[in-house]
DNA sequence: CTTGACTCTGGACTTGGCTCAAGGGTGTAG
DNA sequence: CTACACCCTTGAGCCAAGTCCAGAGTCAAG
């Protein structure tokens, strides 16, 4: 396994572009790659994994701040710490899902009703679901009141 | 009912800054509120609605480009249209649910191993799953690294 | 030796989504 | 009347996460 990409080769395995994989250089979010007598950075395939699990870690919400502190190991990266940190994530990930669990739901609620409304009285101009989406938001749980 | 509020209000109750309800507007994804003969602009619970919708399908990774979309019914509201729509959308969240499930399932493995390795050793100096994580990635081959 | 693809650094620019500041009006309580 | 919280507009500023030069060096192929 020849381990050795510039950085043209670490973009293209990991589809992002070169100016990317620099940026994350300077973001600590990559370890400084060591350069050739030309000054070319030298990259394993290492560099690519970890790009790869920023993209995703990044695509599912969290900023790269986040995920520095996962992915960097700057001397305390003592096995409990990385085991809280872990734990902390995996919660927040819980709760994305349950969010979007729900927030689907919604749209699937509207889309069952658009369909209806298409099946019933075919294409209506004005579709009563775009009023409705605007319109209709936990409404189960609005209690306060307040003056103007 | 009375349905009422200035932006004060409405910023309080959607949980979000004054200026960002202004923003919204500014942006069309409130309608332009109505002002007072001082000039104050007059909202209804309608739109405290709209902005925790639109709270919620930001917060699960639209923009607010895309969510304009669904929420705006600037005369081209036809029922055809917004079912196609959410059909799309529907689909897009179910991606991300697909996506963020498998992150989850590899936040989860580190985290077992990680577990595994602190019963085992105690407090381990140099985590080996940090390692791991910058590391391993996508890689078919998950090292089955549980010695004991 | 020249060409064209690739790389380097440093810094400016962009986009999205706010956030703040300045300068001024409004409304109500004391 | 005066405070004080609230509201207005316009316009600038900010942060994240890149993206895009400019000017210069590198290297394999022809």
């Amino acid at each position: 396994m020849q381990d050795a990409f510039r950085i043209g080769e670490v973009a293209k395995r990991a589809d992002v572009s070169v100016d990317t994989v620099r940026y994350y250089e300077r973001q600590g979010l990559l370890p400084i790659a060591p350069r050739t007598g030309a000054g070319y950075r030298v990259f394993t395939s290492e560099a690519i994994d970890r790009v790869l699990f920023i993209k995703q870690a990044q695509e599912i919400g969290f900023s790269l701040n986040e995920i520095r502190a996962l992915v960097v190991n700057n001397g305390i990266s003592d096995c409990r710490r990385i085991h809280d940190l872990l734990n902390i994530k995996l919660d927040e990930v819980d709760a994305r899902l349950k969010r979007i669990r729900s927030f689907r739901g919604k749209l699937a609620h509207y889309l069952a009703e658009c369909q209806e409304v298409l099946t019933r009285l075919g294409n209506a101009a004005d579709c009563p679901v775009v009023e409705e989406i605007a319109h209709t938001e936990l409404r189960s749980s609005k209690s306060k009141k307040a003056a103007a």
